[in-house]
RNA sequence: GCGCGUAUAGCUCAGGGGUAGAGCGCUACGUUGACAUCGUAGAGGCCCUUGGUUCAAAUCCAAGUACGCGCACCA
């Protein structure tokens, strides 16, 4: 067998990778008595291409994957692309403005095919990067969270809900994001603190109305009788209903059902006692603005108290407010009232503070609490049979300490706001007409339930009859994401592909990152337990994240990022693969440090001159005509050196298994790292060489070398399908092995 | 504020109750040897701090410090 000097992976990946999909092997192969292992693939964003993180996560699945497969599992691993709502739209638009163009230029249904465009562009481009990094999925059951069977799940999903009464409209205050223009859900806002100012203002009583009103000068007023509040948002004031106190502070006891007149909007505004109010904080008397606020909101529901909006969904003032802030930019309205309040003698004091901003994690905008009318699953029902899997252990998180974070996130999710004003991802299947419904009770077709109400059609396809039209409003990307382990194996898809389900459903693990354990992870669990009745996934695999050698995000903004692309052309699929996992010791972070994918790079190497030195050591003729080649008598022949070789290289396979079936991924490459080029290479090779100059112990010593070649390929090839599957297809050349294709072997 | 994670060589990290380990980087030497993507030799460590357990602690326990992450409506 003669191999070159060095190991090439550009001239060897490409063409091992068609070979492996000319014979199918990514394919399932059913059989007797055969276990089923599945996986779907996080699908990635269409926003972009892939990053270290993805790479790192495919080839712990591929790892998965391929072990599996080679133990006999009949397996499947289904690859996809999700669609991504807010994030792909807003890539999109950026793309937009470099043109000078926003989506209004456009218009809704040549935005839409424009993102579709993207897609095709972007989606392609991610497909072909899990080819270079060598993963082994099923490609002719590639999915996309926007295919034609999954937008009809989607809606039946929709129906489903709505059927049961848990999905509703509601006027709420929400996550508002003016620049995307779009409700958020609470995951959708990060939280940074930044240093802001408290606002001290005094709200005269109802009976210095006329000496404030005639007011120019600060001393006139100074002795009037107020109730002073802090803000850090005085903009938000003009929208307040009422001032609220602790109704056990001493204080303030005697003030509640007072009058006040709220200053610049001279409209008259009650004081309200409520528990919830701290009384060491500021004044001990906070304002309240239910339209603006979340815990106004509720204040505001127990009050009765009136939602005045006076922020628009741009961010601009509005409403029912003096002139001269209409159609202000909201920070710039802040700006006019604190120097109004100032100049009219309402402001006390201004203190720094430290604010929380909330942020919209797509564009950075600030995010406004508005009233708005959103849709709402409910999630009391659902949660409970989810926390139950996690809780009894049906599902399984590795590591353990995830389990506690994904239950207690579950545990106290309140009603889940499914709504977006984007123009990209699946629009509500919810028709409204204006007109009268003559027949409330028609039935509805395609769901046999009587879903007509107020006016709303819930369906799978338009209503039948003219006047309606569909909500312009468009779902949370999760709702749709939550589906994928059941929907890309054929959930409500007619045909005999349904058999996919029977069969692979649960699947058997979902590799992660822990950044969307409540994002998707929790909504999978509870989606899939009430629309198919089974958990979706058995194991919950939550990798480490990938960070930069300064222990910084990946990001290509900062310059941080690195294309793992690049790294595969310089070092070859199998050195990122195993140099990534060689790092990936289960911490919760990984820095990611090139120089494991350079002694990586050369342990394929190692490894390909191993192959070498054995090639060349072989007496091919002499083996390729034994029945089994690798049958050997080394038991009873063999010398101190053979038995240790064997011993370890029997220990190792078992060791390694153990290691992947544990998620212990950078466990097992160290020690495979270490027998390979330790125990092989500069102990057996050299004892071998020794041995082989001795008539007696030749043969054996060649069997050896060649069974513990055969058998250390077999145990590398997941991690490092390439090189072991070229090695392997020498091998086969030389009629040294029967199997054409390692990867089945 | 609450919770979680991490702390060992210049860097990235293993290990683990009893002489401190790898890769990369660095220094010196070495190509007839399967491999210079290699080999041999070497420099380089209060194993975060303080207590506790122990004959013995880098390791186990507790507290602290630093950094990172997550959650939380304190206006």
């Amino acid at each position: 067998m003669e191999l070159e000097k060095k190991y090439d992976p550009s001239k060897v990946e490409k063409k091992v990778y068609q070979k492996w999909e000319q014979a199918e092997v990514f394919k399932p192969k059913g059989g007797k008595g055969k276990k089923s292992f599945s996986i779907a693939i996080p699908p990635p964003n269409i926003t972009g291409s892939l990053h270290l993180g993805h790479a790192l996560n495919n080839t712990a699945q591929d790892i998965l994957i391929r072990f599996h497969r080679m133990k006999g599992d009949e397996t499947i691993w289904i690859p996809g692309t999700d669609h991504a709502g807010i994030a792909t739209q807003n890539v999109v638009e950026k793309d937009l403005r470099k043109n000078g163009k926003s989506r209004f230029d456009l218009g809704r249904e040549n935005f839409e095919k424009r993102v579709w465009q993207w897609k095709d562009e972007y989606g392609g481009k991610i497909l072909d990067q899990l080819k270079k990094m060598g993963c082994s999925v099923d490609w002719s059951r590639l999915a996309f969270t926007m295919d034609e069977n999954y937008i009809k799940a989607v809606r039946q999903t929709f129906a489903h809900y709505y059927k049961k009464g848990w999905i509703y409209q509601g006027e709420r205050v929400v996550n508002w994001c003016p620049r995307c223009a779009s409700s958020l859900s609470d995951l959708e806002v990060e939280s940074k603190e930044k240093a802001g100012k408290l606002y001290f203002v005094k709200y005269f009583f109802k009976n210095q109305k006329s000496k404030i009103k005639n007011q120019n000068g600060i001393s006139k007023i100074k002795n009037a009788e107020s109730i002073s509040v802090a803000t850090t948002r005085p903009e938000t004031m003009l929208g307040d209903s009422a001032v609220a106190v602790n109704p056990q502070d001493a204080r303030y006891k005697n003030l509640v059902g007072r009058k006040l007149i709220l200053p610049l909007a001279g409209r008259e505004i009650e004081i309200i006692a409520n528990s919830e109010v701290q009384m060491p904080f500021g004044t001990g008397a906070v304002k309240i603005t239910p339209a603006h606020s979340f815990s106004d909101f509720e204040i505001g529901q127990r009050h009765n108290l009136a939602k005045i909006k006076v922020i628009d969904k741009d961010g601009k003032m509005f409403g029912d407010i003096p002139k001269k802030y209409q159609g202000l930019d909201r920070f710039q309205a802040r700006k006019e009232i604190v120097k109004d309040l100032r100049s009219q003698g309402f402001l006390e004091k201004v203190e720094d503070y430290e604010i929380i901003l909330p942020l919209c994690s797509r564009c950075d905008s600030v995010v406004e609490p508005i009233l708005s009318q959103q849709w709402f699953l409910k999630m009391d029902c659902l949660k409970k049979p989810a926390l139950e899997a996690i809780k009894s252990g049906k599902i399984k998180f590795y590591p353990v300490r995830y389990k506690k974070i994904c239950y207690d996130w579950l545990e106290k999710a309140y009603d889940w706001c499914i709504s977006r004003q984007l123009w990209w991802g699946h629009r509500l299947p919810v028709w409204q007409t204006k007109s009268k419904i003559k027949n409330q009770k028609s039935k509805i077709l395609d769901l046999k339930i009587e879903n007509c109400d107020k006016n709303i059609y819930v369906g799978l396809t338009p209503p039948p009859g003219e006047g309606w039209t569909q909500s312009e409003d468009v779902l949370d990307t999760w709702f749709s994401s939550a589906l994928w382990t059941f929907v890309t194996l054929g959930w409500q898809r007619p045909g005999d592909k349904n058999k996919d389900l029977e069969k692979f459903h649960p699947t058997s693990v979902l590799s992660t990152a822990r950044d969307i354990i409540f994002l998707w992870v929790g909504r999978m669990i509870f989606s899939s337990l009430e629309l198919t009745g089974e958990i979706p996934f058995r194991k919950v695999y939550i990798h480490p994240i990938v960070l930069s050698e300064k222990g910084q995000r990946m990001s290509k903004s900062l310059g941080t990022g690195i294309d793992p692309l690049d790294l595969i052309q310089t070092y070859g699929a199998d050195a990122v693969r195993f140099g990534l996992m060689y790092q990936n010791m289960g911490g919760q972070d990984l820095r990611f440090s090139e120089s494991h994918i350079v002694a990586s790079r050369n342990f394929c190497n190692k490894l390909w001159n191993i192959a070498r030195f054995i090639g060349i050591n072989l007496e091919t003729s002499k083996i390729k005509n034994q029945k089994s080649k690798t049958h050997i008598k080394i038991q009873k022949e063999g010398t101190k050196n053979d038995k240790e070789i064997l011993r370890k290289l029997a220990e190792i396979e078992k060791q390694v298994a153990k290691d992947i079936d544990g998620f212990r991924f950078g466990k097992a490459t160290h020690l495979l790292y270490d027998f390979v080029w330790r125990d092989l290479a500069d102990n057996y090779l050299g004892q071998a060489r020794e041995q082989m100059q001795v008539e007696k112990t030749k043969e054996s010593t060649q069997a050896i070398l060649l069974f513990t070649l055969i058998k250390i390929l077999k145990i590398l090839h997941p991690f490092m399908p390439f090189i072991t599957e070229e090695i392997w297809s020498k091998l086969y050349d030389e009629g040294l092995v029967d199997e054409e294709i390692l990867a089945i072997s």
